[in-house]
DNA sequence: TTGTATGCGTTATCAA
DNA sequence: TTGATAACGCATACAA
């Protein structure tokens, strides 16, 4: 019935030529040289090459209840965050012989579901995700089945997984720290609704404490917008540029997709950054550099985040049974033409200083 | 010797629990309902909550010859082109119950064939790649062995494979002679290398075709810049910006990448947009319209272009055997105020104008 | 409508 | 140093 008849080559194939069993060719294929004399172990090789006997993972796998699968979920691929996070996953990854499974769920907490219920029907050796936060039971069965589980970006106590992310508090501190000395009488927090996301809260919680230690009006000018819904940018950016009329004034946004969103939307309403309102950005992104007189921002090291959160899961499944552990690098503030000091309004112009947090 | 002793939940616990045959749950979940009375069905369905069986893809695929996992290798994960497509294709993965398996090549051919090792070691079930085009012959074993294969934005003519991408000639050819329409005596092509990369030349063939047609003297003003290697860009940019000193001139970025270079080196040296030279770019990156007066681009359909690959990879696993199909979309060129027509400098402004090609 | 027996390609156990 | 044999979890031919 099938097209081809010829079968695919099997450790078998490779036995017979070599004129052994297939246990010695597995033995050999796992790497027991010692095992194995130098005769025989040449035949083995010259087998295989001969053959072009590739061994079938999914058949290993399953004897050895090993898929050499990790599974990544991220809230959403096409964000450069996300997009700089698996390629340092996945550059580890390869360098160990697993190969990633990415999975996209847009925050949406049922896609998490399915996409967990994926992975854990392929079996993952283990799991690096961004979580909604909304899964944790799923998640807690993973673990229970002895699959690594590591968190990036979101925190979630109550799992006790390990976690990896930008130091949120230090970062964020730093940048309006540096907000207020540059004189700024009011600055605007914006980002996307905080939910229980851990990173969001934390930065808004550091953005508070911050205002409050300087005696600073600002402490409420916060702002939750949902991307999904039109308007909603636009009327609360709306809302603050009229009630800081005349005032030196700053956006603080608290993630790179509202960073972008704002941007668009200053530009839509005529106002020039920095002359009508400055801005500052969570995320480093590419472009942050040739936008109006210079994006500052702080630049989380998303690449070494994807790296840590893969090198955990692989010392996990090392058998590292250490207690879970909360890894947090540090941001770096970059700052740019558009947010210079309030009294002098002109600034640096387009040299960039970064200074570490 | 292992921590939990408990054995995780197979198809025979749930045979036993609803007191059938494992043949029966096995048709159970293959959705054969026909064949199966009421009763069974109900019991085998309790039982399957009750335990919360997953069943084991490795096990099903191994005697099925189906992973239900197709692979994905692009150039360049963080670039949003790539990520783009990954969108597309991921999302129908998911509506078909496959995942993703996604590599990074970075454009080496020895990443790429590491990256196809690895693949065919999982037993991929399909393959979408944006090839390097120096692995022709291990992308034709996975085709011997049925495995089908979709090339994206990059053709092999030699490969026979399906293939989907924008039209390149198209789009190009609009946007050129738009920019001969504005007036510009200078259009400069920058690239990255051409190599043998059929985007780049189509794109490349294309420019030079519109301007012999228009007996334009730009034909020649062509540029391939290697990123790599740190001075590149800079000198060719250099080179045009000054042979061109006192005429109109325009640059022609033949990719997201490298037009984002471009600007940053004109950033640096002190050059404007578009009043001391104009530029348009091929993708229309999400920061495009606020950079400068705006940038105008070509906007390429790189969503449709994953989802369509990956409908196709379906359709041949469905048994669709006819020819090869080169699938070309159309592009957008989106104008923007980088390319303000030449003779009155200035223009449209902040305004875009979309023109279907 | 259901069950028995066999095999998918590999690794692990044990004996030689 | 090597090999025979029995799993791993599931699907299928065939029988009942």
């Amino acid at each position: 019935m099938k097209q081809d008849a010829r079968k695919r080559i099997t450790i078998d194939h490779v036995a017979r030529r070599a004129g052994v069993s297939k246990t010695t060719v597995s033995r050999y294929l796992n790497g027991h040289y010692e095992a194995l004399a130098e005769q025989t172990l040449k035949r083995i090789q010259e087998a295989i090459i001969a053959l072009d006997y590739r061994p079938n993972r999914m058949a290993s796998g399953l004897k050895r209840d090993r898929s050499h699968l990790i599974g990544i979920v991220v809230a959403d691929i096409t964000n450069p965050f996300s997009t700089a996070i698996l390629r340092g996953a996945e550059d580890v990854c390869k360098r160990h012989g697993y190969s990633l499974m990415v999975c996209n769920t847009d925050n949406d907490p049922a896609k998490e579901r399915e996409y967990i219920f994926m992975l854990q029907a392929q079996r993952i050796d283990g799991l690096i995700i961004n979580t909604t936060g909304q899964n944790n039971e799923f998640l807690h069965q993973l673990a229970a089945e002895h699959t690594p589980v590591v968190l990036v970006d979101r925190k979630v106590p109550e799992l006790g997984f390990d976690t990896v992310g930008v130091d949120n508090e230090q970062a964020t501190a730093e940048a309006v720290h540096y907000l207020v000395e540059q004189g700024y009488e009011r600055i605007a927090f914006f980002s996307e609704p905080i939910d229980g996301i851990s990173s969001r809260m934390e930065r808004l919680i550091s953005f508070q404490n911050v205002l409050r230690r300087y005696g600073h009006c600002s402490v409420s000018d916060i702002y939750e917008i949902d991307l999904r819904s039109e308007k909603q940018l636009e009327k609360k950016l709306d809302a603050f540029v009229h009630s800081s009329q005349d005032q030196s004034r700053v956006l603080f946004a608290a993630n790179g997709v509202i960073l972008l969103q704002l941007i668009l939307e200053l530009r839509k309403k005529g106002l020039q950054i920095p002359e009508d309102i400055s801005v500052l950005g969570f995320d480093d992104l590419d472009w942050a550099p040739v936008v109006g007189p210079g994006i500052t921002t702080i630049a989380q090291p998303t690449y070494e985040i994807g790296v840590t959160a893969m090198e955990r899961v692989l010392q996990r499944l090392e058998g590292d049974d250490t207690p879970a552990r909360q890894i947090s690098l540090s941001g770096q503030l970059i700052v740019r033409g558009s947010t210079p000091s309030s009294s002098k309004p002109d600034g640096n112009g387009s040299s960039a200083t970064t200074k570490s947090i």
